[in-house]
RNA sequence: GCGGGUGUGGCGGAAUUGGCAGACGCGCUAGAUUUAGGUUCUAGUGGGCGACCGUGGGGGUUCAAGUCCCUCCACCCGCACCA
């Protein structure tokens, strides 16, 4: 009987689908004696085919999943899509096939794909974005959102991808770029709505600390994009202001070299710059500068270094010396970080420094090193270290840091500052002016305005009577029967919003929803959803590090406020795999260097395909794909094949025999295979897991070619590979496992007297080199083991009489002779 | 510029706590089986004739360093005028 993966793996998949095999039977986790486990991949977009991306990414769970149902946890482990989103809208503009045809299609061959590759989903739990049963509650949640002052509109100066044709939040904007498209990223003051996730700024970040399970790197990512600094908010009086124009208020990290302050920069954008320059003598000036900047687009603005100003023509009065200082405008300062007006220490800022070298603005050192007494002329960098204060009044030769605090509290107490605490994370712009997304549940209706809908009001179903125009209006403005609705408060006409909602805010809660799939009556039950939350192990790829990873732990913590869930963090651990590249790059249509799935599981099975990506690297690094090694992991599960009918036909022929040396090799490394595997799962060392098995099935190749023929040792040998295998390669598995008519159903476990063996082998180094190894009874007492080392006919020969300075014995390891 | 990561044979990688560097696999070489190719099996495979030398380079700690410390280099990723 010949290995055949296409046959077996058919009738296993079909077996799995007919049975529900994978199904959690209980409402709740933690009802039966069993522990939960929530392993969870990142859910797919519906994009047609399945790429090696994702065949790793739902192996890596897969290998968790089924290792820990067979440790006799209760496994959570559901699939579903993330449906909604831009790419099928654009195919239906292409293709003048509906979006949600083309998404249905496409979810539905999917799912085939994925079941193709024998993941153990709990199909039933699966959700699709799209549909008005999940939408619904994405809905109801902004609604929640939206009454506990979480969600808001305004206009706002907000990025604008030209060739999405709409709005995007700005984690999707990457290096002045469209995060999906790659164009370039333009602005629009446009009113939209916006989530207001600043609130947890604080929380978002302290709790990044508790994430033990998270990769260092995706926290650093986060807490960089959160952005938390503090300082102070200091307000300087205009010299000749008065009314909107009587003060400017800067926000600083270092007011202690505020003595150092020797002009002010506002940016070009601030509202208040048009009432500043009127009448001045550089009013002319200041426009046309104004309209350079404007006619600049995001990356030439960023991509420069090069600082470019000019003088507003008024003048500034530092509060802490009454100093009258120049007001800059300048390219260098950001409307929306702060309070769009800087305070410039050219002596220790770089940025100023440079700013102030271009311009010929004075450069006054406040700060001083330690011990030194530096002149602002030598200065050829600026100075940012800590020091000591210098020519800055009653603060002077105090450390700088402590005169910061001292210097805040006088701009408290004399009320021209305070204390502040600012974040780079913005609010989440979720309003996008596309069809294929869920319908923001808000009616404008002329007498009561902006209303919010109830529960009973929802879901507002998408329609299907839709222009597409990709033009940068919402398409549903095109659907009267949708755009005419009733107002809940009052009963008249309205209008209703016609934007839909960011496809990430679908994808924000989709684990809560996998708790409890089919509540009709609510989003997640809370108890259902406490019993299975936190998710233990989250797996998918690190591009989601600031977008979807953060917008989900703001989701969990909103609704956690809102009483609708216990826990704050929605992952407790987190892998984030690495690529599947081909020949050192990514694998891509243009470059040319694609290997499809399906040939692959055509070719092979499933099984080679699982076995090699968890093979070939760690989970976490990118693994280059090489199809010689592909044919390699192909040939092992032949090996495997053949060595378990094999045994399995000695076994049945009933002829044993024992050979005390043989047995004796064999049982030991199965009994250390099987407790190295059962650890390297846990750590998630998945290749060298799969290398220890193949150890052990060439031992036991050995065993039988010298004659072994120990038919007890040999089922034992049979039934664990096929266990040990059951997570990598479950088609085989279970195949073999009805060939030798054992059938799996729990981990197995190991003999730890096995481990121990009658004697050791001890490598004897001289001065730290390998000279020899020899062999001593297990147990032996150092000296036992010392006097054995220095009888050793090598070592004899490589001391060569040289004086033994000392001996050291480590036990289970090694003797090292130092001469 | 700031932050993080990586660097080990021809290649992917192993070495979990400072203790035999190169497990396992690919590739390669030779042999057996075969009419032949493929499959399968066996042996070998870091460098050097050797003493020895070898984990990106240099230095250090230690009886012992891929692993710890200092320093330099290369590549990759993220952020990037955040005051």
């Amino acid at each position: 009987m010949l290995y055949n993966p296409q046959v077996i793996e058919r009738k296993w998949q079909n077996k799995w689908k007919e049975s529900d095999a994978f199904k959690l039977t209980n409402d709740k986790a933690k009802q039966s004696d069993a522990k939960k486990y929530y392993v969870l991949e990142m859910f797919f977009y519906p994009s047609g085919k399945l790429h090696m991306g994702h065949v790793r990414n739902y192996t890596i769970g897969d290998v968790v999943a089924r290792y820990k149902r067979l440790k006799g946890f209760d496994v959570l482990h559901p699939m579903g899509a993330d449906a909604f989103g831009l790419p099928a809208e654009n195919a239906a503009i292409k293709n003048k096939m509906p979006p949600k045809k083309w998404t249905e299609q496409n979810i539905s061959s999917m799912y085939e794909q994925l079941a193709g590759l024998g993941i153990s989903y709990d199909w039933e739990r699966s959700v699709e974005t799209c549909k008005p049963d999940y939408y619904k509650w994405t809905q109801w949640i902004f609604t929640q959102l939206y009454k506990n002052g979480l969600a808001y509109k305004k206009k706002s100066y907000v990025n604008w991808c030209p060739d999405c044709a709409t709005v995007l939040a700005n984690e999707q904007v990457v290096s002045g770029k469209c995060e999906r498209c790659g164009s370039e990223v333009g602005k629009k003051d446009l009113e939209q709505w916006f989530f207001k996730i600043t609130n947890y700024a604080q929380e978002l970040l302290d709790d990044l600390d508790n994430l033990k399970g998270w990769p260092e790197k995706v926290r650093l990512m986060q807490a960089n994009w959160i952005g938390r600094s503090e300082g102070a908010e200091i307000t300087f009086d205009i010299a000749g202001g008065e009314g909107d124009t009587k003060n400017l208020t800067v926000y600083t990290t270092r007011p202690d070299t505020i003595f150092g302050c020797t002009y002010m920069v506002i940016a070009p954008e601030h509202p208040i710059v048009a009432e500043l320059i009127k009448g001045t003598q550089q009013e002319d000036e200041c426009k046309n500068f104004i309209n350079k900047i404007k006619f600049m687009s995001e990356i030439e603005r960023t991509s420069t270094d090069e600082k470019l100003g000019v003088w507003t023509g008024r003048y500034v009065i530092n509060p802490y010396n009454n100093e009258e200082i120049p007001l800059y405008l300048a390219n260098y300062v950001l409307m929306d970080y702060g309070t769009g007006v800087v305070m410039a220490v050219p002596a220790h800022d770089q940025r100023d420094f440079e700013f102030a070298k271009k311009y010929n603005l004075p450069i006054k050192i406040s700060v001083q090193p330690k011990g030194e007494q530096v002149k602002s002329g030598d200065l050829t960098e600026s100075f940012a270290a800590d020091g000591v204060l210098f020519e800055s009044g009653q603060w002077s030769g105090m450390p700088n840091r402590e005169a910061l605090t001292k210097m805040i509290d006088y701009a408290q107490e004399n009320n021209f500052g305070k204390k502040k605490i600012n974040f780079k994370l913005r609010d989440w712009l979720i309003s996008r002016q596309r069809y294929w997304g869920a319908p923001i549940p808000i009616v404008y209706c002329p007498k009561c305005g902006e209303v919010c809908l109830d529960e009973q009001d929802l879901p507002v179903i998408l329609p299907e009577n839709v222009e597409f125009t990709g033009k940068g209006t919402s398409p549903l403005l095109t659907s009267e029967e949708f755009m005419h609705a009733k107002c809940p408060k009052c009963g008249g006409d309205a209008k209703r919003e016609a934007d839909t909602m960011d496809t990430f805010v679908c994808s924000s809660w989709y684990f809560l929803r996998y708790c409890d799939p089919k509540n009709s009556a609510k989003a997640f039950d809370r108890d259902v959803v406490d019993s299975f939350m936190p998710v233990d192990q989250y797996i998918g790829g690190v591009e989601h590090a600031v977008l979807h990873l953060l917008y989900a732990r703001f989701f969990t913590k909103a609704l956690a406020d809102l009483g609708y869930l216990s826990a704050r963090e929605p992952f407790a651990n987190l892998l984030t795999q690495g690529m599947v590249l081909k020949d050192g790059s990514k694998m891509s249509k243009s470059v040319g260097n694609v290997v499809s799935p399906e040939e692959i599981i055509q070719k092979y099975g499933a099984d080679t395909a699982r076995m090699f990506i968890m093979f070939a690297a760690p989970p976490e690094r990118d693994l280059d794909w090489n199809d010689s090694a592909v044919e390699g992991l192909y040939r092992f599960l032949n090996r495997v094949w053949r060595l378990v009918t094999d045994y399995d036909s000695v076994i049945k022929d009933g002829n044993s025999s024992e050979n005390k040396k043989l047995d004796d090799e064999l049982n030991f490394a199965l009994n250390s295979c099987v407790k190295k595997v059962s650890d390297d799962i846990e750590r998630f060392a998945f290749n060298t897991a799969i290398s220890s098995i193949m150890e052990l099935v060439n031992v036991a190749y050995t065993y039988r070619a010298n004659g072994g023929a120990n038919v007890a040792l040999m089922q034992q040998v049979a039934q664990k590979i096929v266990v040990m295998l059951e997570p990598f390669a479950p088609h085989i598995a279970n195949e073999l496992a009805e060939i030798i008519g054992f059938p799996i159903t729990e981990w197995i476990t190991y003999d730890a007297s096995a481990l121990v063996q009658a004697n050791i082998e001890v490598p004897v180094q001289i001065n730290g080199k390998l000279k020899d190894k020899i062999v001593v009874p297990t147990g032996s007492d150092d000296d036992v083991i010392k006097a054995a080392a220095l009888e050793s006919d090598k070592v004899k020969a490589a001391l060569d009489g040289a004086e033994v300075r000392k001996v050291i014995v480590v036990q289970g390891k090694l003797v090292n002779i130092v001469k």
